[in-house]
DNA sequence: AACGCGGGGCG
DNA sequence: CGCCCAGCGTT
């Protein structure tokens, strides 16, 4: 290697080395971040805080985890639970395959593991929904294992550190970026590192409005020294977003509500729903033409119109919906949807819905959402 | 390698 | 309105 490589990779040595003391400075003397979790040592209680937290903020899962701990202690309360009510719990988070993968690897490790939380690495990235990011936070945090956590802020905090513009989405970024996170992670007290960087990235390194001008990296940050904070990290997917309309018919008989739970590969898994029609564009629903929908889809010959919703909007991360509620009381159940569960409406407050339909259900609420 | 998956908060 | 959030599983 030539003498001015060297050079280079000496002085790199040496930013990464302040970088990591700076970090862990911060992290003993300023960080005064508090979360239910912190300092937590039961696995359980870790891996259940950082499923939570996966794309969620923070001050958006806190009262999901005190909710999960307080009516499951341990894993196997979550294992012994019906699915039902433990997405009836999770309602409302959204990224409902969480949900469905947490239920999975509780009952895994119950009856395959005899209880035991995985306490290697290897062992923990196993589990169903449980990637690299929450591995190593699991690993780190209950085991002291030497993983680094690679999540949005890390990603935030050494693009801009570094000031390295590889796309952060790029498979090339995600390797260049773990590698990186693993070089500058504090070997002797891993899960104290990984709490200080996520807290830093949060706190002080944030997406919007970074506090710079109190940052204790602030001559070290080298997007600070060419200008670039703002630039920085760089993504390079662009999310298309289309738009669904979606008409929900409430049909009542016989004292019931038709309830569908929704199982296709689309938004909502697991969660329930009323009748849904879907169409490629909006529909001007009357009562002439509700009828007509009756008579000719459900074989239904009376149907009576009890409402028809305006059209409620709701802005998802990559779909923009436009729905509308219809009321209908049928007189009887009709053949044709017997193989639907009717419910009442006792019941239906035992299960998860989507949280459009929610609000819809609410009348203080649904005038919030009017298109 | 690319895509799909919720809901909320912020500028 | 667009962006981002303690990412992961599927294809």
């Amino acid at each position: 290697m030539l003498k001015v490589e060297w050079q280079i990779f000496g002085l790199f040595m040496m930013l990464k080395k302040k970088i990591t003391a700076a970090l862990m400075e911060w992290h003993n003397t300023q960080n005064n971040r508090e979360m239910p979790w912190k300092g937590e040592k039961d696995p359980y209680k870790i891996w259940l805080s950082e499923v939570i937290l996966q794309q969620t903020r923070v001050e958006q899962g806190r009262t999901y985890y005190e909710n999960f701990t307080h009516k499951y202690p341990t894993i196997q309360h979550l294992a012994a639970d019906k699915d039902e009510n433990v997405f009836k719990l999770w309602e409302g988070l959204g990224y409902y395959n969480r949900c469905k993968n947490l239920l999975f690897t509780a009952r895994f490790v119950t009856n395959e593991l005899k209880g035991r939380f995985p306490d290697t690495y290897a062992d923990i990235v196993a589990l169903k929904g449980v990637g690299p990011y929450t591995a190593a936070a699991i690993a780190s945090f209950a085991y002291n294992e030497p993983y680094a956590v690679v999540d949005g802020n890390v990603f935030r905090v050494l693009s801009r550190v570094f000031n390295i513009d590889t796309p952060t989405d790029s498979t090339e970024g995600k390797q260049l970026f773990t590698d990186l996170a693993n070089e500058v992670l504090d070997k002797k007290q891993p899960g104290a590192f990984n709490q200080a960087i996520m807290d830093f990235g949060a706190t002080i390194c944030k997406p919007m409005a970074p506090a710079c001008a109190v940052c204790p990296l602030q001559k070290l940050c080298e997007a600070r020294q060419h200008g670039r904070v703002s630039m920085l990290p760089v993504k390079n997917k662009v999310l298309q977003k289309k738009t669904r309309w979606l008409t929900w018919f409430k049909l009542q008989a016989e004292g019931k509500t038709l309830v569908h739970k929704r199982s296709s590969r689309d938004i909502w898994e697991n969660l329930h729903e009323f009748y849904l029609v879907e169409a490629t564009e909006k529909t001007t629903w009357t009562r002439d033409l509700v009828t007509q929908w009756c008579w000719n889809q459900l074989d239904v010959k009376k149907a009576e119109v009890i409402s028809i919703s305006g059209v409620l909007s709701q802005q998802l991360t990559h779909q923009t919906i436009k729905a509308q509620f219809i009321e209908v009381q049928l007189p009887h159940i009709p053949p044709s949807l017997t193989e639907y569960d009717w419910l009442s409406t006792k019941e239906i407050d035992q299960l998860a819905f989507p949280r459009l339909i929610n609000l819809w259900l609410d009348p203080k609420k649904r005038d919030s959402l009017l298109f």
